[in-house]
Formats: structure tokens, sequence, C-alpha cells
DNA sequence: GATTTCACGTA
DNA sequence: CGTACGTGAAATCC
């Protein structure tokens, strides 16, 4: 492979309270903080840096402010988590993953401490006000904070940034192999993703306001005028359950233990009252079918109504909310204000602007693809080469497709009974690399051994993979040996089950997340030339809002990234990944 | 006031 | 057909 173009310089950027910094080959500049996004931009246009930052957040939340695409960055904050595990990701717990320094010691700034309670005493510990370091050789808690004044500061966590990146690569690089480069592309795009993350913020995604309206209105009543007329749309919405309780009208919807004696009142006898045990009494109980109908009306009226509307939607008719590159367990993303768990009914206010739509597009059958990737399974991978994954998996094993999937995801997801019994025995003969990769997942969970995704991401179950780990025949996980100071302890309660089958999903979850912002990364990039903009990620689907005259060009934008992203994921171009991708002004259409 | 439980929305 | 996360209301703990 010779078209790679040279590697970009990395050039580390700190932004302190009140200059910043940026140091790179034959680079030492201090900046006005007026001037960051414009010197960003510049040296984009010039140099085309890799930009080293403690976290996007610090660094690049003004640049991205400004307008400005920061297409390179090395995220020392994502890297440290995929590294090393877990969410906690300060530059003081950076600096302790490089060190090998143990995270419980790492220094807390002072308001994190407990209210009302003054700390002023603990941080005469840390000595000298000129002192970055502390004694024990941990960052000081505000480092880049209070601390961060003047060049020569500056300078120094610059420098510091640079010593963290070589440490955090290196240590990439010692596990060797093709799996090193793997483990570099995976911070490459996971640093994408934390650049990412604030453009959603910063632009939000649009809704229709008018359409917002009448949606929650059909479910939650007109907007109230003030406080007893909310109480009274409320009463009304109550009314229409509790007619069918007479003589129970006092009875609080809101209070499920007193949802279950109302409905032991009209012989419903459950130990809870979730939707699942209820729904089998709707069609014989109107109470049940009217009680279910009001939980759903309920959710929009308390969670997705108008509150939300005016506290999320801003006067630009976009709904934002804070995103994270990776959650705390397997490393997707998520995001607040109802991004991720909007009800479909409501989708139909997600609108693109006049003049735009949405190239709406999902990854198929992800998970089980990534099976094949993360295993090695050369039989599982030939049946990723159809569109329709279940089909050939049916016909190798000569049960109907519905049974073959039933097994595959039974297989993936825990399950080992019913139905799927008999299916999943034949499903081990057919692929037995594959259900081996889950097996030894599960069993790692089980004896609380950290595992590591296909991308290289430390499930911490704290229990470290000892140095003399053996080595994995399928070149899954390349297990590395964790500088035995810094182990993330975490602790994963629940019985051995429960932790077998997180760790079997974790696996599998992380690293189609992995995979999923390769993909948007790679679409982040494509689209922009065209004046799109990626506008949600939602696990395994993208919305990307752009021009209507280019909308052709973006959804095959769309479908080449996922070409490249997936062939350089995996490495090979034997496992196939397929998305479908629609061109939609509306959420809601288009919807499989 | 902070934490836990219940419930449910998304993938 | 499991797992993950975010949200809100009420109960519970301190």
């Amino acid at each position: 492979m010779s078209d790679h173009p040279p590697p970009a310089p990395l050039v580390a950027l700190v932004v302190g309270p009140h200059e910043a910094y940026a140091a790179g080959p034959g680079l030492r500049e201090s900046w006005p903080l007026a001037e960051v996004a414009s010197r960003v931009a510049r040296m984009i246009g010039s140099i085309h840096p890799r930009w080293v930052v403690w976290s996007a957040e610090n660094a690049l939340r003004g640049v991205v402010a400004a307008g400005v695409d920061v297409p390179r960055s090395w995220d020392l904050a994502e890297a440290h988590r995929l590294l090393h595990g877990g969410w906690r990701a300060t530059p003081g717990d950076v600096w302790a993953g490089c060190r090998g320094l143990r995270v419980d010691d790492v220094p807390v700034p002072r308001r994190g401490r407990q209210a009302g309670f003054d700390g002023d005493l603990f941080d005469l510990a840390e000595r000298s006000v000129d002192e970055l370091l502390t004694e024990s050789g941990h960052l000081r808690a505000d480092a880049l904070e209070g601390w961060a004044t003047g060049s020569e500061r500056l300078g120094r966590l610059a420098d510091l940034a640079l010593t963290c990146q070589r440490e955090q690569e290196g240590s990439l690089r010692a596990r060797g192999g093709d799996g090193a480069e793997r483990l570099i592309r995976t911070v490459w795009s996971e640093s994408a993703a934390a650049v990412l993350c604030l453009e959603l913020e910063r632009d939000g995604l649009p809704v229709d306001r008018l359409a917002a309206e009448d949606l929650i209105s059909a479910a939650a009543g007109p907007r109230p005028r003030d406080d007893a007329d909310a109480a009274r749309i409320r009463a009304q919405r109550d009314h229409a359950v509790l007619r069918h309780a007479p003589g129970r009208e006092r009875a609080d919807l809101r209070n499920p233990a007193q949802v279950r004696t109302l409905l032991q009142s009209v012989g419903v006898d459950v130990p809870h009252t979730r939707a699942w045990v209820l729904e089998p009494y709707r069609p014989t109980h109107a109470l049940v079918d009217a009680l279910l109908t009001w939980r759903k009306n309920e959710r929009v009226a308390t969670t997705y109504g108008y509150r939300w509307l005016d506290e999320h939607v801003g006067a630009d008719d976009r709904l934002r909310g804070r995103w994270t590159a990776c959650d705390g367990a397997a490393g997707r993303m998520t995001a607040q204000n109802g991004l991720h768990n909007l009800p479909a009914p409501l989708r139909p206010a997600i609108r693109a602007e006049p003049g735009y739509v949405f190239v709406r597009a999902d990854l198929g059958q992800v998970e089980p693809r990534v099976l094949a990737v993360v295993s090695g399974d050369r039989a599982f991978a030939e049946a990723t080469r159809s569109d329709d994954l279940y089909a050939p998996v049916a016909a190798k094993l000569g049960i109907e497709r519905s049974v073959a999937k039933v097994a595959v995801l039974a297989a993936m997801y825990g399950q080992r009974s019913g139905a799927a019994g008999e299916a999943l025995k034949d499903l081990e003969r057919a692929y037995p690399v594959a259900m081996d990769l889950l097996d030894r997942a599960y069993a790692d969970g089980v004896a609380r051994r950290s595992l590591r995704t296909y991308g290289g991401r430390l499930i911490p179950f704290g229990i470290e993979p000892v140095p003399a780990d053996p080595p994995r025949a399928d070149g899954a996980g390349v297990p590395g040996s964790e500088p035995s100071g810094i182990r993330p302890d975490v602790d994963r309660g629940g019985s051995d089950a429960a932790r077998g089958r997180f760790a079997r999903n974790a696996i599998i979850q992380g690293s189609a997340a992995e995979l999923f912002k390769a993909w948007a990364a790679t679409v982040r990039h494509a689209v922009r030339p065209l004046g799109g903009q990626i506008v949600l990620c939602l696990h395994d689907e993208l919305l990307v809002h752009v021009p209507q005259a280019r909308a052709g060009e973006a959804q095959r934008a769309v479908q080449d990234a996922l070409g490249r992203a997936s062939h350089t994921w995996a490495g090979t171009d034997v496992v196939r990944f397929v998305a479908d991708a629609s061109v939609i002004t509306r959420w809601s259409e288009a919807k499989d």
C-alpha cells in the first residue's frame, strides 16, 4: 500500500483560560484566545497537522464553534479511554495512564469534593504553586485551568501532551503486528468522533416546531396556560383511564404500587406493572388498554413535551444536547436531551431545512457481520457476502430463515433456550470459530478477565491480562498487559451469568461502535465538500443534512464511505458490510 | 438533598 | 433476544 500521504505532523494545541499554545516540529507559538480559530484554520491549510489535544472539549470547542473544520486530531482523552477502559479521562488520568501511576491517586479538582467541605487543607499537599507535577508525580488538578496561565506554563502543557501522545502511540505499537496499525486507526476515528460531537452540539438537529407542537398536543393536550390549567389537563388524561375503575378514581397512575392495586381490583394480578406484562390483558381489560395508552401519552407529556421543546429546541429550531464519543461500557456514542431516544411518533417533526434533505443511512445486520470480523470465522464471513446474512446461514443449516435469525441472535445475545436450541447446535458445527469467540468472551466475563474489542478498547473487569496472556488463535483482541499500577478497578456486579452476557455483548457492541465511528468519520469528510453535515448518529444510523441538489452525490458518498471505512477497519473485504441509504425530508420517512 | 426504584424510549 | 444508555416521577435514605 503506497497510496498513503506522508504522516501528518503532530501539533499540540492547549487552550488555557487566557491564551493558547501550539507546539510542533519547528513550532512554538503562544496565541491570544481570539486568534485560535483563525490560526488553526490557517495551519490546517498549510501543513495539515494532526492536532494533539488533551481533549476535544479543551482545545477544539472554540475552534469548532467558529466553524473551522478540524479533519485530523489525536485526542489524548479518547486514546486513554481506549487504552485503559472506562470513562474518566481528565488530563490527570491521561498522564497517570502514560506514567503507570494509580488512577485512584489522581488529584481531583476542589469543586469535585463534598459540597460545604473546605478543601483548602488538602490543597496544601500540592505544595508549590509553580509545580506542574505533585510530589507523587501526578498532574496537578488545575493544570489546564487556574494554573495554565502564561506562555511558559502553556508550553510545558503542550510538551507534556506530545509526550503523552508518543507514550500512547508507543504502547499501541508495542502490541505489535498488524494489530498496531488498527489500534492507531481506532484512535484516529475515536478522535474524529470527539470532534464530530462538538459539531453535533454546535449545529443541532433541525426540527419542524409546528409539527412537533401538533404531535405533542395530540398526546399531551394543548399547551397549558398556567399551573392550574396544567393540572386540569393532567386530570383529564388520568380520567380516560380511571373512568374504567369506578370507585377508585383517586388512584395515582404515576405510582406503580397503586397501579398494581388498581389492576387487582379489576382482576388483573401481576407481579409488577411493566408494559410487556400488561400487554396480554389489553384486549380483555379496557382499563389495561387505557392505561397503556396513557403511559405512551404520559411519556410524551413528561419527557418530550412542551418543556422539552422550550428547553432544548433553540430559536433556530434546532434540537441540541450534549454528545459523548464513547460511553462507559463498550464505547458507543451517547447523546442527551432525547436525541437518542426520541419516540418514533415524534420523528415526523425532525425535518430538513428548506432547500435541504436528509440522507438517512443505517447499517444492516451490523452485529453478526462484526462478529465475523472479530472472530475471523471464514465460513461466517462467507455468509456476509449476502445482503441478507441470514439467508445463506439458513441454507447452510437447512432451516428456515426465521429460525436461523433467532439462532444467530440467541448465540450473540445469550438466550440458549427455547426454539433456537436445536439450531444453535447446528450453528456451532457450521461456524465453530465465531461461536467459540462468543463462548470465550462469556467465560472472560464470568472469570472477571478484562477483554478488548476488535479496535483495541479495553473492557475492564478488574483483573487485567497477565503479561504472559496466551495469544488468541483468531488474532482478535490482542490482549495487552496493562501497567499494573493503573488498574481501573472496575467492579461489575451481578451474577456470573450477568457478567458473561455483558462481556459477550460488549465485545460485539463495542466493536460495532468502532466500525460505526470509522464510517461516520469518513462520511463527515466526504459530505463536507457537498455542503452536507452529519446531524445525528444513532448507533448504526446516520442522518446527513445536505442541500437538495447534492442529495444523490451524498447518498453515494455515504455508501462509498462504508466501503472504505469497513475495508480499513476490518483490514479485509472478506467480510461485507451493507447500508441502506435513502433521501428523505422527514426522519419518519423510509423507515424500514 | 442525594440515591434508588420503577418505567420506558432508542439502538 | 440479550446488552447499553438517558429521562422523569415517586419512594427511600440520610
